[in-house]
DNA sequence: AAGTGGTCTAGACCACTTC
DNA sequence: AAGTGGTCTAGACCACTTC
């Protein structure tokens, strides 16, 4: 952890536990700085994540405020809450099983397909892989406490990923990728739409043919900058939503 | 413009206009500070907004490597192409109308209503506004070449926001906030969903009822930390989509 | 006029990759 | 061992807000 990742995670964590409240002023950066022993760019860091994060907003000759979200003034997050189950986040891609290991629902997969293949055209360009070369193809519906969520439809270039295996697919990819491949996850372009449910897709999801699903079609990078999956992903629209935090 | 904005802007043209290709290493860190007469942090935060548009990503130890994407590769972007007319970005939200304005698509509205209401209160906790006080209230539906495209059901406090009229509704309110008003727009909180059109919304943008709409919940944010506007907008699945880009 | 956040310098030191 | 990006210092100067 950097100076600027342990100052953000004091700073959020007066936020959450409510000693700095929706509207207070922070410090002074100039009293940061004094506060936490540190130079001023460290501190802009700091509070550049927190910004990232939707907790704060700096006025420029003011100061930086806490942002006055239901989050912050105890307001039950979700007003469509009840039955929605998977709440992702946009700006944290660390993949469906981490996301939920930690909480206590139960994660599962149905492997549906699991080949290697040469795929479709306009797919093998998105991988900027050659019109011969082989890909990994999975289908997966993933559940939590057993009720599916999504359908997954992911490619993988054979030559950036050796070794998959199926028993990989019953967890979690992500972390074969880093821990045993040594990958370095670094982005995710995505586009987002709403789209009616075929009647294969509502079987396995168990809902009705042309019910709305929220579909995520994502390509990943490694931090060399080459495409080491390209996925599209179908949520039950009444089971799953995107959250995202955007700053102009 | 900073200088890392000047930099960030002419190493972004030279990807664009294919100097720097897919795959290529940019020039090192230390080089590029030679080259533009710059400190070493001043060319860093160019290449964090380079990452951030999804450009490039950096590895440690080896260089900064344009990305391998569609874009920089010349495929056509969407395998989806033909019927969308909305692709909004997620990372930039500058509102409906200035996002098209730039391109040769019409942008008008239909305005269904615009009042003064005490909302409701899960609304007006959203919106930090007490129980007895007054928001704006509308509804448009907005189109692109008269294509109807998106509902937006939006709610703004008054105290906030004086002298709003319907002529600004006509065009853009973000103009009327950040020109006439002096407001600083510092960050949007979204939910993103796929929902069935009700038979009102479906007459309203002219496509089936129970067809997929995506919805986004949005609360805005000025720079002093308080929410300006709660906004519940509904889009035709067949002809919006939504693009982002994560940074992990 | 005084106080605030935002940018920038000219370095230093470190973690990691490449050879 | 040499080269790369990432963090950090101790300031300086500026744009903007507040009084």
């Amino acid at each position: 952890m950097s100076k600027y990742e342990d100052i953000a995670t004091d700073i959020q964590g007066s936020i959450l536990d409510g000693s700095l409240k929706a509207g207070d002023r922070l410090p002074t950066v100039v009293e940061l700085c004094d506060l936490y022993g540190v130079s001023k760019i460290t501190v802009r860091k700091a509070i550049d994540i927190l910004a990232e994060q939707g907790l704060v907003s700096s006025r420029r000759g003011s100061g930086t405020y806490v942002k006055t979200t239901p989050e912050a003034l105890g307001v039950e997050s979700d007003l469509h809450a009840g039955d929605v189950l998977y709440t992702g986040r946009s700006d944290r891609s660390v993949g469906f099983t981490n996301e939920y290991a930690l909480q206590d629902k139960k994660v599962s997969s149905d492997i549906i397909e699991f080949s290697i293949v040469v795929p479709p055209e306009q797919i093998a360009q998105r991988l900027d892989m050659g019109p011969d070369d082989f890909a990994y193809h999975d289908i997966r519906v993933r559940r939590l406490d057993d009720i599916p969520i999504v359908v997954e439809n992911t490619y993988m270039p054979l030559e950036l990923i050796p070794g998959l295996k199926r028993h990989h697919l019953e967890g979690s990819i992500y972390r074969y990728l880093t821990q045993d491949l040594g990958l370095h996850l670094s982005s995710f372009h995505r586009i987002i739409r709403a789209v009616p449910a075929t009647l294969e897709e509502a079987q396995w999801l168990e809902t009705e043919e042309g019910s709305p699903l929220l579909e995520i079609e994502q390509i990943g990078f490694v931090d060399t900058g080459l495409p080491f999956e390209y996925s599209i992903s179908r949520n039950v629209g009444s089971r799953a939503e995107l959250h995202n935090i955007n700053i102009t």
